[in-house]
DNA sequence: GAATACCTGAGC
DNA sequence: GCTCAGGTATTC
């Protein structure tokens, strides 16, 4: 479920849990999550304190004790759940103890596209998880955005969800950011004034801060580490309500496939030859 | 770029 | 039975 305003919010209810304990064991049950391999993550985590919770686009970073790194991506459809219990649930992939014997922290993950990775210093994160990710979503300056797409000819939906450009954006805030902008998912970036492009920065921000705010959109079932829903789906414009109106002007929502994927906006609002 | 692959489940 | 699902890497 998790594009950047969910992993923040699961980050945020993670903190207060983490910071400051130390790993005893992990338990992995499904080999192919953990990165590089089951051992070394098992390895790596024991014994070390997690000092931080960061994050990077939809990538969460755990900084630990003697310079290593914990990091976590939750894919389509990773969980985590902190809780003294193992949770009545299918797909409880990864089980990690702590020494006080407090809390556990579990990884549960339907669709397992998601992982877990131990970094023993900064640039084998940099290098490894960090790798194929561009600035995140909410630091990038509106010129380095401009910059990033400037010579792009793919359509500029396709191109914000390309986390190599800016990390974070994911379909639903992509479809809600170009709403925004009033800009058509069709547009491709020379054909974009540089003020629109602007207001595109701007729409971004807004609609992922407003998300946070909002504790996530749970579209199917999100829910943060201590079980919360967001409400942020209620405030969606455009996605998912095809052949409803458009809010601003009434006219139905269309529905396309771009790069793959469902792709739904206003098409007069956001008609191409208004960019 | 588009298609496909990795997975399981919901909803029709 | 079929289509769709919020992510990403790899192939043609």
């Amino acid at each position: 479920m998790p594009e950047l305003p969910e992993v923040e919010c699961v980050r945020r209810s993670l903190e207060p849990h983490l910071v400051g304990r130390t790993i005893a064991r992990t338990r992995v049950s499904l080999p192919k999550l953990a990165r590089p391999h089951p051992k070394a993550l098992r390895q790596g985590l024991a014994g070390r304190t997690i000092t931080d919770t960061q994050r990077h686009g939809k990538l969460l970073i755990l900084p630990l004790s003697d310079g290593a790194f914990w990091t976590i991506h939750l894919g389509m459809t990773g969980q985590l759940i902190c809780a003294p219990r193992r949770p009545q649930a299918k797909h409880i992939h990864i089980t990690i103890s702590f020494q006080d014997h407090g809390p556990r922290l579990y990884f549960r993950d339907l669709r397992q596209f998601g992982f877990m990775a131990f970094c023993p210093d900064r640039h084998s994160l940099q290098t490894g998880p960090l790798a194929s990710f561009g600035p995140d979503a909410l630091k990038i300056s509106p010129q380095e955005l401009a910059q990033r797409l400037a010579h792009r000819r793919a359509p500029i939906k396709t191109l914000l969800l390309d986390q190599h450009i800016l990390a974070g954006v994911g379909n639903i805030y992509a479809d809600e950011a170009l709403f925004r902008a009033r800009i058509s998912p069709l547009a491709r970036p020379i054909d974009l004034h540089p003020q629109q492009l602007l207001q595109l920065h701007h729409a971004i921000q807004q609609t992922l801060h407003e998300a946070i705010t909002r504790g996530g959109s749970s579209v199917r079932n999100f829910v943060d580490a201590r079980g919360r829903a967001g409400t942020f789906q209620h405030q969606h414009n455009v996605y998912r309500r095809t052949g409803q109106p458009c809010p601003r002007c009434h006219t139905p929502i269309s529905r396309i496939t771009l790069g793959g994927r469902s792709t739904h906006f206003c098409p007069h609002c956001q008609a191409a030859d208004r960019g």
